[in-house]
DNA sequence: CTAGGGTTAG
């Protein structure tokens, strides 16, 4: 007979080895007739090894046989219920425990426990963090790494951090575990001061720390990361994995080091499909396409079945020069392929189709898919933000809430320039509420997308304070800002902010001068504006581009010097498009001159005959001169031609509602109301020497309905709905589509002086700040 | 390890 001890000794070694469920049955059927099937030990082992075999079933079925289990054993069944998928079982048997037994869970208990919890609803997980702290684990290494794990996979970042805060001692897997979450939620700069605090910190890293560090580099397209990596792996004195090869590849390939990355995958001596995919991509974003191609007949060729990556990233979205035959046949080989089913795919496809302005195309491809990420959603979503399509935008948002599903950065970051187009002030708050809520304002497309948000919706003021707040700015960052003030006529200001700017070493883009230009323009800060436009050929050694010339005929030409600015069309390198010729037909309708105007106008036909744009400006133009025949000779060709006029609209929010008035408009509900806030207006204001200039008015008008219509514009409608619907005193905001026109212009100082309202106006180019009689622009628009 | 979604100007 064989001592007990030595018996279980044996066993326990027999389960360790055994590698296969039949191999653990004979086991367990030994262990049985030994009478060791009571054997608290044995029967834990037992059932390690059975949840580890996935027969998590047997296993706790052993364990129900078992009579007095002990903490251990129950902390083994609730790890394997947890990693076979039984997470509700997991959390029965914890329940369980505290309710039937005396036994007090340990920090292994709450951690598999915390761990099964990520798969069932939040509030399970909440109350987990809540027993555990109770129960003293508040700082516990294991607990705490389960509990960031959870909340980073409910998008609680802000939780996942402090309880990350709250543990003392740190290990590779809890930063990994923080990184990855971090690189989870979109939070690549956070995600990369993480990493740098476990460097520095001393904390071993390894290669699932680089796996998750580096695609978050080359989102941000960070090569100091990628080079940091490189030296640390070599000092390390490892060979480099081929995971992180692969990673490298990509990080160059996105930062445009096509030849490091080239040279990175022929180190790699037999690279396989994920390593070809990183290459192809790579070749396709720096629009290589030949090569992108060829390797990928080379991976056929090697007999390796593709995956949905080879083909998403054999799709060039990053190119600006998207081909719509190409993606045509690309749809068709995933149609047929079934490939289209993956929604990474059908995203990538979709996201091409709104690149190319198929927005219908990309529509139909969205709800033909069964299964939408919520990237495919942000790939609509932006799809239609990006083609003006702002209501669908927004709509499609709506829809996303009503079917909970969670917005990340990404999503906000859409919908808040979808608001921006809008001028949907109340939405953008309601926009920045949820960002606070859910952390999302470190995010640097975020604030960034608030601070245009806010100054398009016509809170200068408080895109500057969130400016000034932001930690860590890009080039993106200072341009939106420099439009801002660009767009309020703030010349001086983004002439300051430029030179701060150039300071703090960041280089402008071809941007950063456009804004800059257009700035000095609205302000009629010429001088200004030609020291920038020198300065950037001279000092910055920048091309102009077609559109800073257009921007240096706008200046020159809205400050009155038309004959310069002739010139300067003439001494261009390039040759003139239509939008340096719409900027001095522009200038021409500020400064009635109709000889130039019918000049410009000549070659705005000839390059560009759809627009009916130019039309209206040269029919307006003449009017201004009082050549009516003319003008109406300019409309008869407009009607010729059969061109679509773009009607007039203005809208206008009054305690968080949005109200829309067209020209004419009688449909608001409080139209009786507003015309006979109008009418007294107007009578004021003629005591006070105001006269309708019914000529420059018509914008779009026809002859006949002239004086009519003067009175009625769209803009009129909504600020005498704005002085009757809100408190006196307080300040009236509204957007148009189209430019102010002189009449509404001459109607609004009135109006900001006799009501003593302040009265923002944002048209289709800048904004405009009514006070007291006086307008921001200086009457220069 | 690879692939899909985001901010500014016109």
């Amino acid at each position: 007979m064989i001592s007990p001890s030595r018996d279980r000794n044996f066993f326990l070694k027999l389960i360790n080895k055994a590698t296969t469920l039949s191999h653990l049955s004979q086991t367990h059927a030994q262990i049985t007739l030994n009478g060791l099937h009571n054997d608290l030990a044995t029967v834990t082992k037992l059932t390690h090894k059975l949840s580890d075999l996935n027969s998590i079933y047997q296993a706790s079925l052993l364990c129900s046989k078992f009579p007095k289990p002990d903490l251990f054993l129950y902390n083994v069944l609730i790890r394997g219920f947890s990693q076979n998928n039984f997470p509700h079982k997991a959390l029965d048997l914890y329940f369980g425990i505290r309710k039937n037994t005396t036994l007090k869970p340990d920090n292994f208990t709450y951690a598999f426990t915390v761990s099964a919890s990520s798969y069932l609803p939040e509030k399970v997980g909440v109350l987990l963090h809540g027993q555990s702290i109770v129960g003293g684990f508040g700082s516990d290494l294991f607990v705490g790494s389960a509990l960031v794990d959870m909340y980073f996979n409910f998008s609680k970042v802000g939780y996942a951090c402090k309880v990350f805060d709250e543990i003392p001692e740190r290990d590779t897997v809890l930063w990994n575990t923080v990184i990855s979450g971090l690189v989870n939620n979109c939070f690549f700069e956070e995600s990369l001061r993480a990493f740098k605090d476990m460097v520095v910190g001393g904390t071993r890293f390894d290669s699932t720390t680089l796996t998750a560090v580096l695609p978050a580099s080359a989102e941000l397209q960070e090569l100091r990361v990628g080079m940091m990596v490189q030296c640390l792996v070599v000092k390390a004195g490892c060979h480099c994995h081929e995971y992180i090869l692969t990673g490298l590849i990509s990080l160059y390939a996105k930062c445009g080091e096509i030849l490091i990355a080239k040279s990175l995958f022929d180190q790699i001596g037999c690279p396989d499909l994920v390593s070809y995919n990183a290459m192809i991509s790579g070749f396709s974003c720096n629009n290589e396409t030949e090569s992108s191609v060829k390797l990928f007949k080379e991976l056929l060729c090697l007999g390796e079945r593709v995956n949905s990556s080879t083909i998403v990233g054999l799709i060039p979205v990053f190119s600006p020069f998207g081909n719509l035959d190409l993606t045509w046949s690309i749809h068709c080989f995933c149609l047929k392929s079934g490939m289209v089913l993956n929604p990474s795919v059908s995203t990538a496809v979709t996201t091409v189709y709104s690149r190319l302005c198929e927005i219908e195309s990309a529509r139909k491809l969205f709800d033909d898919s069964p299964e939408k990420s919520l990237t495919s959603w942000n790939a609509m979503i932006s799809g239609y933000a990006q083609n003006g399509q702002t209501e669908m935008a927004i709509s499609l948002f709506r829809e996303m809430q009503d079917l909970e599903i969670h917005p990340n950065p990404v999503t906000v970051t859409s919908i808040l320039s979808a608001c921006a187009q809008l001028g949907a002030l109340s939405l953008g708050r309601w926009v920045h509420d949820l960002i606070n809520k859910e952390g999302f304002e470190s995010n640097i497309f975020v604030s960034t997308a608030l601070i245009d948000m806010y100054a398009k919706c016509g809170s200068i003021a408080k895109a500057r304070r969130l400016f000034d707040t932001m930690q860590e700015k890009n080039v993106v960052t200072w341009n939106a800002m420099i439009c801002s003030y660009g767009l309020h006529g703030r010349g001086h200001e983004a002439l300051n902010l430029f030179t701060k700017m150039v300071d703090s070493g960041i280089s402008p883009t071809g941007v950063t001068f456009l804004s800059v230009l257009y700035a000095c323009s609205h302000s009629g800060l010429v001088n200004g504006g030609e020291e920038i436009f020198h300065s950037m050929v001279h000092d910055h050694g920048f091309e102009p581009l077609a559109e800073h010339y257009a921007c240096m005929v706008d200046l020159l030409g809205r400050a009155g010097k038309l004959e310069k600015a002739l010139e300067f069309i003439y001494k261009m390198p390039i040759a003139p498009g239509p939008a340096v010729w719409g900027a001095l037909l522009g200038a021409c309708m500020i400064h009635k001159d109709t000889n130039l105007a019918q000049l410009a106008s000549d070659k705005l036909f000839e390059l560009d005959p759809e627009n009916v744009g130019y039309y209206v400006l040269l029919s307006n133009i003449y009017s201004a001169d009082r050549n009516y025949p003319q003008a109406a000779s300019v409309r008869q060709a407009v009607k010729k031609r059969n061109l679509a006029k773009t009607p007039g609209c203005t809208l206008i929010e009054v305690n968080e509602t949005p109200h829309i008035f067209t020209s004419s408009d009688r449909s608001h509900p409080q139209i009786a109301a507003i015309y006979i806030k109008l009418e007294k207006l107007m009578g004021e204001m003629m005591e006070a020497g105001f006269q309708t200039e019914t000529f420059t008015a018509l914008h779009d008008v026809e002859e006949e309905e002239k004086e009519l219509m003067v009175k009625v514009h769209s803009e009129k409608l909504a600020i005498a709905f704005g002085l009757i619907a809100s408190e006196p005193g307080t300040e009236i905001r509204i957007i148009k589509n189209l430019r102010v026109c002189l009449d509404c212009h001459n109607f609004t100082k009135f109006a900001s002086k006799i009501t003593e309202r302040l009265i923002v106006v944002r048209d289709a180019n800048r904004f405009h700040h009514f006070k007291e009689g006086v307008c921001s622009c200086g009457d220069y628009w």
